[in-house]
DNA sequence: CTGTTGTTTCTGTCTGTACAGAAACAACAG
DNA sequence: CTGTTGTTTCTGTACAGACAGAAACAACAG
């Protein structure tokens, strides 16, 4: 019995064709496929690889933990980078593995609320990107000065950390607020709108 | 006298030794350097083309307007690329041509209030990306639905569709705001706080 | 007209990244 | 032990994007 006999019957996001093609691959159902595949598109535009995103986008859909195997299946993909990608995802909080009875094998799920994904992948964002450039600005500040740059580069400098300062104080801010109170009052709009002096 | 000779004695951001290296490269001193380096990374990280984010970090802190060549000679790129980068950035409505009295060249100038980068890029970024992800989220409800794909599918496409419309809707809300404001309001923190019920 | 300036387009090249596929390895169940 | 599962690493390849440099072109000043 090999892995491939071995895989299981996942039909859930599947076309419900009579069995699997020849390749073991597994085709997704025409919606799915655009979600995955836009999804895998918006990954790129932000820095985010393609397939991750896709396997993200899976994740997101399937109504039951997937294993490598499912989604190596459905995205055509390497199952090396399967692997890899769900690595990553992981680095990034988004899915966690979970262990069905009977079987032996890492099962994953991803969360299904829109608002929590924001959240976290902010979260991360910052903490890789926007904190170092933070500290990098305050460095260049510090180095203006030192290095008696005309006033006009410091004032820059300076501006531009202030507004990382800012930012960072927003996420403070909105970081740990409940997604659903977060949904609902932007949703509204109008109490926003008044605390800007709209 | 040729384009070389002709070129303006570009001081302000560079090294000031005697004359500018053989190569007509314009050497930036340490802090220009360092942090058009570091601007070129984050732009890269987040989908913006590493020459496009240097050209706009050299101009955000230039103190007079560069024209092509003195960009050319800080980055040591080809000019080609300084030309197409430049009307990148004017596509974000990031830079604007500005022209010097006696000279017959585009100088350009880019913002210098980081409050006032960030509104535009977002508002780019929703009309090239975001918009079109909602519509397409909304087609994928809508097939989900012509389709009869499974209870679980169709809801999760369409909480997340809900959460693209409320994220459009608090853009909606915070994009005319301007930036002193914004500034104010988000550095104090604490009428954030209360709005979210923190 | 000629010289300057700027844009656009093309070609070739280079580089980084993604990826497949294999292999080695580790952990573990039975 | 053997077979399964999963991770990691390696090698080679393929592709996309970035880029330089040349060239063609347009606009315009003098």
């Amino acid at each position: 019995m090999n892995v491939r006999d071995n895989r299981s019957d996942w039909t859930e996001l599947a076309v419900p064709v009579g069995s699997p093609s020849s390749t073991g691959m597994n085709e997704m159902r025409p919606v799915v496929q655009r979600f995955v595949l836009h999804w895998g598109e918006m990954g790129a535009r932000w820095g985010i690889n393609r397939t991750v995103a896709q396997v993200h986008a899976l994740l997101f859909l399937a109504e039951r933990p997937l294993n490598a195997d499912d989604i190596t299946g459905a995205l055509a993909v390497a199952r090396s980078n399967v692997s890899t990608s769900l690595k990553e995802l992981a680095g990034w909080d988004l899915v966690k593995t979970v262990h069905i009875m009977g079987d032996r094998r890492d099962h994953f799920e991803t969360l299904h609320d829109p608002w929590e994904m924001f959240r976290r992948v902010m979260a991360e964002r910052r903490r890789r990107e926007f904190d170092p450039t933070a500290v990098e600005l305050a460095a260049c500040v510090a180095q203006a000065q030192a290095e008696n740059e005309p006033e006009a580069v410091r004032d820059r400098l300076q501006r531009m950390r202030a507004f990382f300062v800012s930012m960072g104080a927003a996420h403070d801010a909105l970081k740990d607020v409940p997604p659903t109170i977060l949904a609902k009052t932007l949703s509204a709009g109008a109490a926003v709108r008044r605390l800007f002096g709209g």
